[in-house]
This record gives C-alpha cells, sequence and structure tokens, in this order.
DNA sequence: GCTTGACGTTCCAGTGGCGGGAGGGTCTAT
DNA sequence: ATAGACCCTCCCGCCACTGGAACGTCAAGC
C-alpha cells in the first residue's frame, strides 16, 4: 500500500494539468475543501486530490462554469446520484454553447460580407465604416 | 441650423443605446473624449457624439473589443484611411470568431455525444462523469 | 556551514466590460 | 415646499484567473 502517495502543490499542479495559483484559488472560491498541510505549512495532495483536480480541468476544458463543475462534483461524489441530473446539467449547457455557436455565426457571416465587400485598397471608401455608422438595424 | 441638438446623457443614452454608465466608462477609459459639460456640470452631448456612440455600439454588437474599436474610430474619424487597413482590422476579428467558433462546436459535440449516452435516469451510471473523471485526452 | 535557487506561503492588484448602489447635487412639476 | 427624475463621483462585485511583492522552506553544491 505505496499508493497513498502524498506531494506538495507543484506535483500536484504537473500531475493534474491545473497551475498551482488555480487550486489555490479554487480552494479559497471553496470549490475544494482546503487541503491538508504538511508540518512546514505547505499543502499536502493526494491521488483522490488529484482525480478532483484532473475532474475539474476535464469540465473546464469542456466550457462548464466553476458554479456548473461544483454541481456536477457534488454528482461526481454521489453514488446514489441519479443521471438524469447529471444529463440535465449537460444538455443545459449544451444548449448555451449552441446559442453562443449561432450568435457568433451570424456576426461572422455579417463581417465577412462586409469584409467581401471592402476593396481593401489604399482609398478610403469603405462598407465595413459605412455600416458602422449607420443606426442600429 | 437648429440641429445643434445638445442633450445630456440620458437622452445621448436612448439616442445611442449606449447605458449612461456605459458612456461615462467609455470616457473614463479614454475611448471617448472627456464630454462638454453644461453649466451644472452635467456631460453634454450632441449629434456628433451620438454619432460616435452608435459606431461603438454597432461594433460592439459586432464583436469587436474596445481595443480594436479604438482604432476603428480612428480609421472612422480619419479621411485620408486606407480601406485595407479596415479590412485588416476585420478579418483578424473574423479569424478569432471562426476560431471560437470551432472550439465551442468541437465542445458542444464532444458534450451532445456523451450526452446522448448518458441515459438520463434514476441510476448513477453516467458516460459524463465517466468522462471527466478520465485522465486529460 | 553557507549560499543559491527552486520551491512554497500570503496578500494585493489587474484583466474586460460593464452593472449596482451609496451618497450626494440639480431640475421640473405640482 | 416637496416629490421624483435626473445627474454627479466613487467604490465594489462579477468571472476565472494571472502576475507580482515580500517572505519562509528545503535540497544541493562549494
Amino acid at each position: 500500500m505505496r499508493n497513498k502517495a502524498v506531494m506538495t502543490i507543484g506535483k500536484a499542479s504537473a500531475s493534474s494539468g491545473v497551475p498551482p495559483k488555480t487550486i489555490r484559488f479554487y480552494e479559497e472560491l471553496g470549490l475544494l475543501k482546503p487541503a491538508e498541510r504538511f508540518a512546514n505549512r505547505y499543502r499536502a495532495y493526494d491521488e483522490s486530490n488529484i482525480q478532483t483536480l484532473r475532474f475539474i480541468r476535464r469540465a473546464r476544458d469542456l466550457g462548464f462554469s466553476l458554479q456548473e463543475i461544483d454541481k456536477l462534483l457534488g454528482l461526481y461524489r454521489n453514488r446514489r446520484r441519479a443521471s438524469e441530473d447529471v444529463k440535465r446539467l449537460a444538455l443545459a449547457h449544451i444548449a448555451e454553447l449552441d446559442h453562443k455557436i449561432a450568435e457568433l455565426t451570424r456576426i461572422r457571416d455579417t463581417l465577412a460580407e462586409l469584409a467581401r465587400r471592402c476593396r481593401g485598397d489604399q482609398r478610403p471608401e469603405c462598407p465595413i465604416l459605412d455600416e458602422l455608422e449607420l443606426p442600429p438595424s
């Protein structure tokens, strides 16, 4: 049972991919429980802490907010969870993503059309500026 | 020539769609020149200020950052501008948008696939949580 | 044993683009 | 005279960090 590897924040960071500053920040927010400490007051992390950090990192990579991640962690730790609750969080997040993607795409297309019509030479005429100075469409 | 309508920040806000707080904020940032003042120290805006505010608002709607807008305003005001410079800013912004859209879409698809595989019932098993606890892919 | 450098600690400030609210002054209508 | 709708400045909070200052701790090399 030498699996009980306990490490400082630097190793925990390297193992989880979460920067030390960010780990402390999550702890301060209450997203993580206050870490155990070595005798010298350095924070001490074990494998289960690393697991949690990786979970958070993956969830961040998928665009979940820290608030959503807090809920996800609660479900993750709860063996009697209903997958329904996880799925609901995921679907809500997907809906947000769809909304953002649609908005960005609309903007992108508008701008691409304006840019297409702009000669992009040494002359001052430019449909992009013309459009911007118009009253709100 | 009664076009020289001069108004307070509230009217300027209503005419431009930019909230009063935001107008003051832009002024503080230096994006707008300090407004003229009435005798009572209230800020005074005329039609050309409104035009600028509308320009900023439209540019924000198109997702430009305030820094980019600062450059756009410079070009907008410069009669000797080259449309090339405007187009370059626009194309750079489009590239950013494309990047964001691609990333969000990738995330969305990953999450949608995980959600599809999640039963979403009263049982705890859930591929979404399973995925999140895995080492970084 | 002493220094050096890489860690770790806390606390404070800044990012972007605002919004909320406190605590006041001003103006208009009743 | 007072109510209410404006306006003013100033500071705090949001989100998710990141950077830096000023300091403590530890292992390695001379």
